[in-house]
RNA sequence: CGGGGCGUAGCGCAGUCUGGUAGCGCAUCUGGUUUGGGACCAGAGGGUCGCGUGUUCGAAUCACGCCGCCCCGACCA
């Protein structure tokens, strides 16, 4: 992409409403417009990173045997009604009524929905288990929506259901959400640590959130600080394996949020060097719950001794949109955001120093043609600005890896290959710094 | 939903107390000089002062009402 042919509204100031930084950096670099209280217009670069997220969560969703489908935004208020979670559910879900004076909702969540596609087509045991999700946008009337796309009223959101025969085989689909969980988490540069979590509305008896530690997080958190380096399941990992052992391995040791904190348990079962006690924002949350949605929904299959059973279920949600802002959180310095390169907006940029220099602007399109050709996702500036507002810019947005060109480096043949993440700045000769870039991409 | 604050050019702000017809920085546009860490000079454009009602000869400024947004607390992916 060249950078003329781009939109990217870069601020050199804060507005004055954003108040934490991935919140300011996200406003500053370009990625959202804010609308109104929790409403943001994407901008393409945050677009961009809003898709490579949910890439990565459809390829480890993939992994685990999820099947995506996608529902609608606006929900009849009936399904609801057969639930009876329209009644109970607060002045948090936004109502609506057509033209005909029907009872509408822009759906907060989708358990009625998929239950209903469930039951519609599913009558035997010999279809489970089955994991259906959709990445799908949700609208939840927050009374005091804050922290830009963390705390939005409008937000992306994955939300995957499970339908198994009984309860030990919904256990299983659990626990495989679990360590798709830790292995998608991983994938995007973050450590999510799973913590046992209240039900909430929701309802069900297992539930467990996944937190990533960071100071400006929504609540407070405690846990053995030896699970926060524990290493995911991995992309070989064998999700139809008996995954009970696994499951109870990750999470022997002490990990709550605040409601479900037990301050006796963590002091006698967590040796005091390890005693974690920190900030953290959800970035997942799973949860168990049986057949309270099969039940009054009537959604039951016909097992093998030929007896209708209700389906037992759970359900998987994983903040698509409010990853973006807890990923900056844990990943910034003063200059800007720093992109784990996996969810970056673009993995490279190549930047000329000078624009009317021809073999300046002809060693920038060689690089550039370069890392097409080699399949990364790179960002050619070749706009007029000046070099210090070009780096600064290139250092807002997060870019992993540089290219910079300028003719006092060509002169002696080199250009400058820099990486975000700090340490490496090095002049390079250009086919060098090209099989650099490519090499970190794709080591 | 309780408490507090703010709304003036795209962004950041001053002007409001003490009423006299709107200003600064950045950004934008034109011309020129520049160009290895957010350039400089000269010129230009851009404002229903959140909305409404009222007071007044006169309202960004005073009064009342409304709307929007932010912050702190109680609640949630």
């Amino acid at each position: 992409m060249r950078l003329t042919r781009f939109f990217l509204p870069v601020l050199k100031e804060s507005p004055a409403d954003a108040h934490i930084v991935s919140h300011r950096l996200m406003l500053r670099a370009g990625m959202v417009k804010q609308n109104g209280a929790g409403i943001y217009t994407w901008l393409p670069l945050g677009l961009r990173v809003l898709k490579k997220i949910e890439q990565i969560v459809r390829e480890e969703q993939a992994r685990a045997g999820a099947i995506e489908l996608l529902m609608p935004t606006i929900q009849s208020a009936d399904l609801w009604r057969e639930s009876g979670r329209y009644d109970a559910y607060g002045k948090e879900m936004l109502r609506i009524s057509d033209r005909h004076d029907r009872d509408m909702l822009y759906g907060p969540t989708n358990e009625e929905m998929v239950t209903d596609v469930f039951r519609t087509y599913v009558k035997s045991y010999k279809q489970l288990p089955l994991n259906l999700y959709h990445i799908q946008w949700k609208f939840r009337d927050e009374v005091r929506p804050r922290f830009g796309v963390m705390r939005g009223r409008e937000f992306l959101m994955k939300d995957g259901y499970s339908f198994d025969i009984d309860a030990d085989a919904a256990r299983q689909s659990y626990y495989r959400m679990f360590c798709a969980y830790l292995n998608t988490f991983s994938r995007m540069g973050i450590k999510a640590v799973p913590m046992r979590a209240d039900t909430g509305p929701i309802g069900g008896d297992l539930s467990h959130e996944f937190i990533i530690l960071a100071a400006t997080g929504e609540s407070a958190v405690y846990c053995d600080s030896d699970l926060v380096d524990m290493p995911p399941p991995g992309s070989d990992f064998d999700f139809w394996a008996d995954l009970e052992p696994e499951f109870n391995r990750r999470t022997a040791l002490y990990a709550a949020t605040e409601e479900m904190h037990d301050a006796e348990r963590f002091e006698r079962d967590t040796p005091e060097a390890r005693r974690l006690s920190a900030r953290g924002i959800e970035v997942g949350h799973i949860f168990y719950f049986g057949d309270k949605y099969s039940r009054p929904m009537n959604a039951s299959v016909t097992g093998p001794d030929g007896r209708e059973a209700f389906v037992e279920m759970g359900s998987y949600g994983i903040g698509v949109s409010r990853l973006l802002g807890a990923i900056i959180e844990a990943n910034h310095d003063d200059k800007g955001v720093i992109w784990p390169t996996s969810v970056a907006p673009f993995e490279a940029a190549v930047v000329n120093l000078r624009h009317d220099d021809a073999d300046v602007s002809a060693a920038c399109e060689a690089a550039y043609q370069g890392l097409l050709r080699a399949g990364v996702d790179v960002l050619y500036d070749d706009t007029a600005e000046r070099p210090g507002a070009k780096l600064s810019t290139m250092e807002l947005i997060g870019v992993p890896y540089l290219i910079v060109i300028g003719p006092k480096g060509l002169k002696q043949g080199t250009v400058e290959f820099k990486t975000r993440s700090g340490g490496v700045t090095v002049e390079l000769a250009p086919e060098v710094a090209i099989e650099r870039t490519i090499e970190a991409l794709r080591g």
